[in-house]
DNA sequence: GGTTCTGCTGAGAGCGCTCTCGACCGTACC
DNA sequence: GGTACGGTCGAGAGCGCTCTCAGCAGAACC
């Protein structure tokens, strides 16, 4: 084994060729003949010869990389450890980066110096970006600096952005709870700093008026279960009357059935709960959680191939359907998990 | 705005001097005067000057980006996207690069063409790679082409990892299950091609043996909610008199209780239940999950540290505790959750 | 045979940066 | 005045690759 990796140069002397043609038998670009074709490969083989990256992107000005960013506000073990949102976007761009040669790079954007650190991602993006979270100003900064930048949140009217309809899946579940014969229909509100939140806050509000109920929402603050288990509770000893509730996230929705059935009330039949996202913390409650279902994945993987294709045009959007997934938390399953 | 992104030319023509000391002024290395600092630094600011990481990368012969490798089972959707663990990974790693100035790449390797795509990582990797779930064989395979490598699960000798003590957690969760007097206590077992799921049934036999119980262990497969759901419901019916469970993972345990309950059996107090790695899962189920903590980010974060610091020694361990975590689902909670 | 055309091939000029090395200056010392 | 020396600065040689372009065969045509 020699000293250091075999380089282009390595592999064109071992062939008996040039640089030139070794580049056109590994790029699989014509021009070069089948027999020094093959005389190539062995070398290449023979060398145990990989092209560097770093070199290849330099030469070519194009680097194969996707990025995903996002703003964290709380210390990074929290970040992606506490959410389960975050792996979903990760999955979605995984799942067309697949064998599509391109790498995945992630950065956590601290909220100080995050103007910077934003300048500094866009100048180096190459594919493009997938923004997650970031707040609108930062998000067209972004952009302003490279047209490759896909949102997916809601975002300012200039960055591409791949959307869901939050405020219509908010009115979507009240109103299934109102269906169940729910009349005292509580919210969890998720953090103010989250586009999302206020959407979903906004479908809440319009639907209790639309439909002559009370308006009993409570802020939650952030997306985290702990907020949610002591939302409910003080809720419950605020309106022990609630009948349902409508929570932000489903994270907070988990945290919040095990308030209620901690303090003696059961999930769905004295309190029906309603979550939002369609995560992991969905499934993994118990009773499993009926949930407005936000395709995360679907998104992000929109979001990366329209990167992959090309110039993204400004402004663009493009929907996505939320949908309602019936579990146990309601009551009256549309899919019993157990016979 | 000019054409294209301004490079170093462009700002040491501007600040009137050479490149040489534009370079030195934005990587703060000594040797140029505080007048020609300044002037430099106008310039960048003037023209909006970011470096080019790309360049900088081949020029230094030092990229610094950390890549974290996983091998993929299932399609990519489910990867990352399922389980928590891989969030965990992340967040450990993102906590020590977080202001270090150096990137995270992740890549899923597919079953099919794992080694190639192994050695394609491996030729590229700066700072190091972090090995996740990777088959001791193509963990070795990666090592020794890249010395900076560490695995965050038990692996091949030759390489560096960061090791939990998977049977011992085991064995101390049903020693923990025997000492709140449970004698009939089942075992719901990971997939075998995992190192952990298969410490984690040896601690367990090694437990019942000890203690002189029955071995009631199934094999559960994968680690995903719904073969804990499956699997807990045939141990049910195979047997009726299980006082509880010692499920491989959290995920898989939420699923157990989702059938215990659904079954019309209590948790804790018909039959208790005791997970592994306090995840998300752990804490989102209800009743929270007793579990095996596995300091995840606390591994691939010293993990990193390590790769960080330099040359990492071939086979070097760094152990790192299990402990149990006691919340409801086994009964007489150290710590009740709810006066 | 001369000309054009086509298909391979290699020389060489970058890509944007880092880093060594030598030039140069001013000061200190003999 | 001559030498030594520390501190600044710029020229220029890469890093490993891509890609253009010119050269040069051999085939096809007049």
């Amino acid at each position: 084994m020699s000293r250091s990796k075999p380089t282009i140069e390595d592999v064109a002397r071992a062939a008996g060729v040039s640089r030139a043609t070794v580049s056109r038998v590994i790029n699989n670009v014509p021009g070069a003949s089948g027999q020094l074709r093959a005389r190539v490969r062995q070398a290449v083989v023979e060398l145990g010869y990989t092209p560097n990256q770093t070199a290849r992107a330099l030469a070519s000005g194009r680097q194969r990389a996707v990025d995903v960013v996002a703003v964290t506000y709380s210390p990074a073990t929290g970040w992606l450890g506490a959410h389960p949102y975050y792996s979903r976007v990760l999955a979605g761009i995984m799942s067309v980066l697949e064998g599509a040669d391109v790498q995945l790079r992630v950065h956590a954007v601290g909220e100080a110096g995050a103007a910077e650190a934003i300048d500094a991602i866009a100048a180096n993006a190459t594919v493009g970006a997938v923004l997650t979270n970031i707040p609108p100003a930062l998000a067209a900064r972004f952009h302003r600096q490279c047209r490759r930048a896909v949102s997916v949140t809601a975002t300012a009217a200039s960055v591409p952005a791949m959307e869901v309809d939050n405020a219509g899946g908010a009115y979507a579940a009240v109103e299934q709870l109102y269906r169940l014969g729910r009349r005292r229909i509580a919210a969890i509100h998720g953090p103010d700093a989250s586009t999302c939140a206020l959407d979903r806050r906004t479908g809440y509000a319009r639907a209790v008026r639309q439909l002559g109920l009370a308006d009993l929402g409570a802020d939650g603050g952030d997306f985290v279960r702990e907020n949610g288990y002591v939302t409910a509770r003080r809720l419950l000893e605020r309106h022990p009357d609630v009948d349902a509730m409508f929570v932000a996230c489903d994270l907070m929705a988990a945290g919040a059935i095990q308030a209620i059935t901690a303090g003696g009330r059961r999930v769905p039949q004295d309190i029906s709960v309603m979550g939002f996202d369609d995560s992991l913390a969905a499934v993994c409650s118990n009773p499993p959680l009926s949930t407005v279902r936000v395709p995360v994945e679907e998104m992000t993987a929109a979001a990366t191939r329209l990167l992959l294709d090309g110039e993204v045009p400004a402004g663009h959007r493009q929907q996505f359907p939320v949908e309602l997934v019936l579990r146990e938390s309601t009551g009256q399953p549309a899919v019993p998990s157990f016979p």
